[in-house]
DNA sequence: AAAAGTAATTATGAATTCAATATTAACGAG
DNA sequence: CTCGTTAATATTGAATTCATAATTACTTTT
């Protein structure tokens, strides 16, 4: 049952470009130049612009009719938004895995999760970080839902760039292991609602976060949607 | 605040396709030919490929590598997945709503509401449709996150070929209008707790419709997928 | 000198052309 | 007659070319 991957021109330069921006090598409300990117990936405008149209669609940039692309801007509102709905998503993919997840697959997370706590000890943040991200997407995976994986890790692609960036408090840090440790019990006794509650309240925590963290530039003048500039 | 809406070519080309996989006109599993299309609708290939890989974004059709695309199979367990989610973003959207909504949306609604009563009565089952969209599209509005606006119409989009073919029993109508009258008093009350939970479990009733409509055909010969055909 | 209007340039939108891959048809061997 | 191989055809993938709209630079006028 693998998936068929396909490795298709414009997808390859879709992901590309997902990186510039999620690395900020390409800025919020930068305009894009095809020309620029073209040279750059050593591909004509066709695959290119195919690429700018998925982005497009994936959330990552705005099409500007016969003006080019830009790099969307993240207000506090849309992240804000976007939290809440991950939020959303986790809580469901939390009730789901608690239907179909089995005493293997406990296991494994139950072995990320301690191994996790180690980091967490040694104060490893690069490395905790990691295993946290492997232990919410065995969650996810848990939940047999296609769907809700293709529309988690499509908002979690929008909000990217502000996760990189952002500072972990120690007493955020501490919140947050003690958050794994009762979804960890929660799943093992598959109390469905309880685990989609820790979920729901555990990722509005993140947000938090990215908000002290202070790198979204709120209010920006949204240049270029106006039909008369100045 | 009007949103700008662009109106490209390929933008156009996507949404015709969509509207024919909607109405049926394109089949699930069926090959798209892209000369076929791009006669159809009087526009060159470039237009045509990009609106093909927007909606390949978009999920509903497939992109196989070399090989072109196809209108997605609704199995069944793709369009319980996507209620399931459908019904976890109803759910937020109810509880922000409650947050969000001014006491004259609310009376907007119950408006609306009175008026889908009516046709209820009167046995007009498309009437009290489209008033029941309204209603569910108000209260998705006053949860003010775009965001999940956009993710409810994706989805709503991926599923609306079964939606269209579903019947009716008169015990679920019954239900639907109690579940109804329940949402607006819990909008009222502004319990967003109580308008999420039951906004849940309206929409998996809505499940159940759409299965015993028998319109999907389960267990399709995944052709294509497979490298070596027969 | 500032503003408005116009020409030149540049960038985007879309059609066409060229190249590579897959499908089909024809052929021949077992 | 069936299976495998190869040639012909058709379709997709990507680059190029042409057309159109937007931006910039340059006049011209007040």
């Amino acid at each position: 049952m693998t998936k068929i991957l396909q490795r298709n021109l414009y997808r390859e330069v879709a992901d590309r470009i997902g990186d510039l921006i999620e690395h900020g090598e390409l800025s919020p409300g930068e305009r894009i130049s095809e020309k620029q990117l073209c040279e750059k990936f050593g591909v004509s405008r066709t695959p290119l612009r195919e690429a700018l149209k998925v982005l497009a669609t994936e959330g990552l940039i705005e099409l500007l009719p016969n003006r080019g692309a830009r790099v969307v801007r993240l207000t506090f509102k849309k992240v804000k938004d976007t939290y809440d709905l991950m939020a959303a998503l986790e809580g469901l993919s939390g009730e789901l895995a608690c239907q179909h997840i089995t005493d293997k697959e406990i296991a494994v997370i139950r072995k990320l999760h301690n191994s996790m706590l180690d980091h967490y000890h040694q104060h490893d943040l690069k490395a905790y970080f990691e295993l946290n991200r492997q232990i919410h997407e065995g969650i996810l995976a848990a939940s047999q839902n296609e769907v809700l994986q293709e529309m988690y890790s499509n908002l979690s692609q929008r909000v990217k760039r502000v996760r990189y960036s952002k500072k972990m408090t120690q007493a955020f840090w501490d919140q947050a292991v003690k958050d794994h440790e009762n979804m960890i019990n929660a799943l093992e006794k598959r109390d469905s609602q309880l685990l989609g509650q820790i979920l729901r309240d555990h990722l509005c925590n993140k947000l938090e976060v990215a908000t002290l963290a202070g790198v979204i530039e709120d209010e920006a003048p949204d240049e270029g949607h106006s039909v008369v500039n100045a």
